[in-house]
DNA sequence: GAGTGGTCTAGACCACGCG
DNA sequence: GCGTGGTCTAGACCACTCA
């Protein structure tokens, strides 16, 4: 067996990190080290079993974990090896907006522009998968950070039940909240579409940008388990104030 | 224990698929069809191994799916318990231009603008982490499918080797590839900030849209081990034809 | 056929949550 | 104190790969 350790590399069987972890860290290192290449082998579990004085079940456990992240995968009746990074992806994210503001210590503020019980029209109805006509919650809303209007939102869902609406309702008028409370099943699956545009007069107006601001466009559908459409909105973020980030590679600790 | 099965729901042990798995799915559909709802707690391990009578391991092996999904979360000491769907980040995704445009059965085409040596800038410098001056490899070049262009990119890789620019790279001038030869060590983390903008009259002439088009913006910072940028770059995407699409919630086969 | 990873068992001990 | 999940063991058998 190749020789990866190095003197501080060794397990503390009675440590109270568990000893899959150490392993995990270990061979983590090794592969960030450059000591095992990408396309390289790992040594066969068993070896490393042995050499470590550990079972092999917990060698698996360690090394599953660096599969999970990537790092590692594996084939049957040859061994397990070092993954090449993907880097050619995207992977967007955008978390929960009040949370976020808040995160940054800012002062959220939601302000409701209107609720209404509305009948689909061609559009909608094609969106929800529902008859025209067929009634609807509609509501309309601006998120703003410190009294900065950021994001127009403007949002539909099927609304079977004569449910009144509730304050509590409001407080979290996200699409899958107000779906779960006003459909017959709770929301598993939300799709979200994405696209640059430029602000129309009307959001130009709300959001209080120029004509012609940049936009992101964001559409979002939330389906229930049988996969029908419970909800359906369209939201407008300012260009000038929203970035998408995105990390992508393999694991480490944090990044300045 | 609360009865969850159903005459159809049993395992074979003698099965090629295995046990884990039988179980895995046994237990998804429980939860998707609501007889463990969110927030409930899944019957005991050793219950569930006694009640098919298969190993606490194999149970155990079944749940951390439902885990790795995010479907259960587990409470030492307590138990194991349904979650609750997260519908409300942002995941978006886009592939690499290549695949994605061939998988539409479309003819990608990338055409170069130009290839130089150049001496970073004050912007560069920063973005690179290095000194003003230092030599970097610049690329420019526009990718097409259909002869139709769709973005524009600027890519600046720190070029402390003299090697020779090869065919080859310039076939996949994707930034990490790119980095990967031109660099010491291997990239292993690309961050990237989307923004929504309007073209520039360079970027509108070269992508051939009107003036005041949207377009998406992607800075792209790749990283070594160290995470030391090795390379940087800046691409324009059309924004009348790129959306991000992005499915979020509980794993379903798929969706219309 | 020898070596590899994939699955599975029947135990064991521990730390944690709760009454 | 009891029930829970978290970890770990020392085996076992299988299917796969490759020479």
């Amino acid at each position: 067996m190749k020789s990866l350790t190095h003197q501080e590399e060794i397990i503390d069987k009675y440590s109270v990190i568990p000893i899959y972890y150490q392993l995990t860290k270990i061979l983590e290192k090794c592969i960030l080290d450059g000591r095992l290449k990408p396309g390289e082998a790992l040594p066969p579990e068993h070896e490393i079993a042995e050499k470590y004085g550990i079972s092999r079940m917990t060698v698996r456990r360690a090394i599953s974990e660096l599969i999970g992240v990537g790092m590692v995968y594996s084939q049957k009746g040859k061994g397990n090896f070092v993954a090449r990074p993907r880097l050619d992806d995207f992977v967007f994210e955008l978390v929960n907006f009040y949370e976020e503001i808040q995160k940054r210590g800012m002062k959220s503020n939601a302000k409701l522009l209107g609720v209404k019980i509305v009948r689909a029209d061609e559009l909608l109805a094609k969106k929800l998968e529902v008859e025209i006509n067929t009634t609807c919650l509609y509501i309309r809303m601006v998120l703003s950070a410190d009294d900065e209007p950021l994001v127009y939102e403007n949002k539909y869902v099927v609304y079977s039940k004569q449910k009144p609406i509730l304050e509590t309702e409001l407080k979290d008028p996200s699409l899958s909240n107000l779906a779960s409370i006003h459909g017959d099943h709770f929301p598993i699956i939300s799709k979200r579409v994405l696209q640059a545009s430029i602000a129309t007069e009307e959001e130009s107006l709300i959001l209080g940008t120029g004509l012609n601001a940049p936009v992101f466009v964001v559409e979002q559908t939330v389906y229930d388990t049988g996969k029908k459409p419970i909800g359906w909105g369209k939201s407008i973020y300012r260009g000038d104030r929203y970035k998408l980030t995105s990390y992508i590679g393999w694991p480490v600790d944090d990044i300045g």
